[in-house]
DNA sequence: AGCACGCCGACT
DNA sequence: GTCGGCGTGCTC
């Protein structure tokens, strides 16, 4: 238990942080009034303005003139495992101290009482004049339940301006709404779940990490379908018998009604919900009921990882090797990583669950860091989908086309069959490339250098990297040629034309993330796809996951190689990852699946780990990979990224980190045009990306480099691949 | 985060 | 000649 009460400070100064990117906790007075312990949350004079802020540590001696706390905020205090987690957490990734409170504190409490929200019920008799829509109003609220206006109105098709009316009328009255539970205690033997051996087994072992209450990380691994849900909601149950608080992590598209509606069946009620779309009252009282342990179980983002959990006696990380973990702007932290730290600081159990874990998991859970539990099958006898490589360099589509003769084959039996199919390419727009045929001219980014992604939907060039958009012009700029510009490579705008002269007659869709009409557009045409409005499906990444399509019986991928290229350490576990997802569409519903992968290069050990559908022969392969290229066997990505105002500077930077006599073995230096996208994107300045490959503490490195005189303009902050695994 | 200071481009 | 752009630095 975390609430061990802090003690008040003796001495009559104190050092109090401030939710600002300051490293360091500035000292205050202390009035002779006041008592104060660490944690406390204070108000103190900043500048010409005051600030809340939190008492740290006691002061250190007298020091002269300091400005005095002006007082104690009615707030609960930091507790000291929330404080020790911060302080942890600015350290790991060089963040500054403030910045890293910044996430953690709750804003003081808003003084201005809560306003109910207001409800109708129905009292009285129809008013005179009834109308088709109060006669739909009245017939909604039959049953006399309260329901909140903007609810009725939409259950009966109205607006609020009929159901104002009926109030007027005293056929409806108006009541304050109880307020909305945000954490309403589940009941951990609500439902019992049928679980087969393995998963019998695999809740066990869990439930019984739960009941001896210590820091142990248990990796949960098994494909999408295995049950790992049901198997963690088991620890959950259990850590709701013992009174005990847990926090599920899960990347924020998976926080979806589908979730939701398991947990509910399970545990009877809803789980206390975090994320970023939280805010107001509702916010502030969820965050009050996490405090007082009140709220059992919380479901929530990453950023649900620095909430003041009164008693936490369990975590889970749910798809734990989700890139939506990271943190990139701000303080760059890996979510995953902060809550094995928090499981640590906290001495409670952590549970990650994956159909693909990430590399530094599994070498974790291989050098018994973690337990690894397997869950081996599809739950339900379901088969997993057969998979084939198709050998682009014998069957080779024509000229300007894509799709291979054997795919095409499989796409119109699937047709034919009335059975649907998905195209997968991870590339948006309808050419990656456009260039003059004239001069050779290639259209380039002015910001990131990076090639011009033609969006004919659009008429637009696009930048993916920093956003840049500018017209597709018709002449050339560098030889004023007309009609010379001639697209390159494949992105899924121009699949769909060729999907569209093969098959004239099916039903095709292009589902990316610039899909037009936005995200609730998109959640609509995800649901057509599912109930079959669809016969061929082509999309981008958006499509490996979420949405269940039980019709969908082929999966091709028109480009396996893609992003296993790329000069990125992560390029093959990424691939691998997503291309698992992908394919692993096929064959959810009744009839089998299968999946047809185009490459020119079927020897690809990747590739070929894939489609054996072992992934352990994936992990042998990396392996055996970096042995064959003269590296340490894998330990861990980590980075550490410096930024700098332009190019040659963060050229100078790389210079003097390479040469840098502390510099680790197996150190490589990436300059901006080869560091990975997501850490460039949203940043006017260039970042210079240093990866290691070896347990090295690049906090040590940095601050080694720091003292020889490097000195970083702007930010220095460490990558978030960075596995703080042996610091613990 | 705010707020000051400071140094270069287009205007009343 | 200034107004104002935002880069940089400081706050116990």
């Amino acid at each position: 238990m975390s609430e061990a009460q802090n003690s008040p400070v003796e001495s009559r100064t104190v050092e109090v942080l401030i939710p600002l990117a300051l490293d360091q906790a500035y000292s205050y007075a202390v009035p002779p009034d006041l008592v104060l312990a660490p944690g406390d949350v204070v108000q103190v004079p900043l500048g010409p303005r005051q600030t809340v802020g939190v008492v740290w540590a006691a002061g250190t001696g007298g020091g002269g003139n300091l400005k005095h706390v002006t007082g104690k905020l009615d707030m609960p205090p930091l507790d000291a495992a929330l404080m020790k987690l911060v302080d942890w957490v600015a350290w790991y990734t060089l963040a500054a101290k403030g910045s890293v409170l910044a996430l953690a504190l709750r804003r003081p409490p808003d003084d201005a009482p809560e306003r109910p929200k207001l409800g109708v019920r129905l009292v009285g008799p129809p008013p005179a004049r009834l109308t088709p829509a109060r006669a739909r109003a009245i017939a909604a609220a039959e049953g006399g339940l309260l329901m909140a206006k903007s609810a009725l109105a939409e259950a009966a098709s109205v607006s609020s301006a009929v159901i104002d009316s009926l109030v007027d009328a005293g056929t409806f009255a108006v009541e304050p709404l109880p307020r909305e539970a945000v954490a309403a205690l589940p009941d951990p033997d609500h439902a019992q779940p049928k679980l087969s051996e393995d998963q019998a087994a695999a809740a066990a072992a869990l439930v019984a990490s739960v009941k001896a209450a210590n820091y142990v990380v248990t990796l949960l691994e098994g494909v999408t379908g295995s049950g790992k849900t049901e198997v963690y909601f088991e620890a959950v149950a259990e850590a709701v018998r013992l009174g005990r608080q847990s926090l599920i992590l899960m990347p924020e598209i998976a926080l979806t009604a589908q979730f939701i509606d398991r947990f509910e069946a399970r545990f009877g009620v809803r789980p206390g919900l975090w994320h970023s779309a939280v805010t107001g009252r509702k916010r502030e009282r969820l965050q009050a009921a996490i405090a007082s342990g009140e709220a059992k179980v919380v479901a929530g983002a990453r950023s649900a990882l620095f909430l003041p959990y009164q008693d936490l006696g369990l975590i889970v990380v749910d798809e734990e090797h989700e890139a939506a973990y990271k943190q990139e702007d701000g303080v760059a932290y890996h979510a995953r990583d902060m809550a094995v730290v928090r499981g640590r600081i906290e001495n409670a159990p952590v549970i990650l669950t994956s159909a693909t874990p990430s590399l530094e998991t599994r070498v974790n859970a291989e050098r018994g860091r973690y337990t690894h539990l397997k869950l081996p099958e599809r739950f339900g006898g379901r088969t997993l989908p057969t998979l084939a490589l198709v050998d682009l360099r014998q069957d080779k589509p024509p000229r300007g086309r894509w799709i291979s003769e054997t795919l095409a084959k499989a796409i119109a039996v699937n047709l034919e069959a009335g059975e649907q199919s998905l195209l997968f390419l991870n590339r948006r727009g309808y050419a990656p490339l456009t260039l003059c045929r004239d001069c050779g001219h290639r259209f380039q980014c002015p910001n990131c250098s990076a090639w011009l992604v033609d969006h004919r939907f659009r008429r637009a060039l696009v930048c993916h990297h920093c956003g840049h958009v500018e017209r597709r012009p018709n002449e050339c700029p560098q030889c004023h040629a007309q009609d010379s510009l001639s697209a390159c490579g494949p992105g899924v705008e121009r699949l769909a034309e060729e999907v569209a002269t093969l098959f004239p007659q099916a039903r095709g869709i292009v589902l990316s993330s610039d899909f037009p009409g936005g995200t609730e557009r998109l959640k609509t045409e995800l649901m057509a796809v599912a109930s079959g409005a669809f016969d061929i499906v082509i999309g981008t990444q958006l499509v490996a996951k979420g949405h269940n399509f039980p019709g969908m019986t082929l999966v091709g991928v028109i480009d396996a190689d893609l992003g296993l290229t790329s000069g990125d350490p992560r390029a093959a576990e990424r691939t691998f990852q997503v291309l698992r997802q992908v394919t692993g569409r096929a064959g959810r519903g009744e009839k089998p699946g299968r999946a047809l992968l185009q490459t020119h290069d079927p020897t690809h050990p990747v590739l070929k780990a894939l489609v054996s559908g072992d992934p352990e022969r994936f992990y042998a392969a990396e392996a055996a990979s970096r042995e064959a290229a003269g590296l340490p066997p894998f330990g861990r990505l980590a980075g550490l990224i410096v930024s700098a105002s332009t190019q040659a500077e963060a050229e100078s930077h790389a210079r003097a980190l390479a040469r840098c006599a502390d510099a680790p073995e197996g150190v490589s230096v990436l300059g901006p045009a080869e560091a990975p996208l997501a850490v460039l994107r949203g940043r006017h300045r260039m970042r210079l990306i240093v990866k290691t490959e070896r347990d090295v503490n690049l906090q040590d490195y940095l601050r080694a480099w720091l003292k020889r005189g490097g000195k970083p303009k702007g930010s220095v902050r460490v990558a978030v691949d960075v596995d703080p695994q042996s610091f613990l």
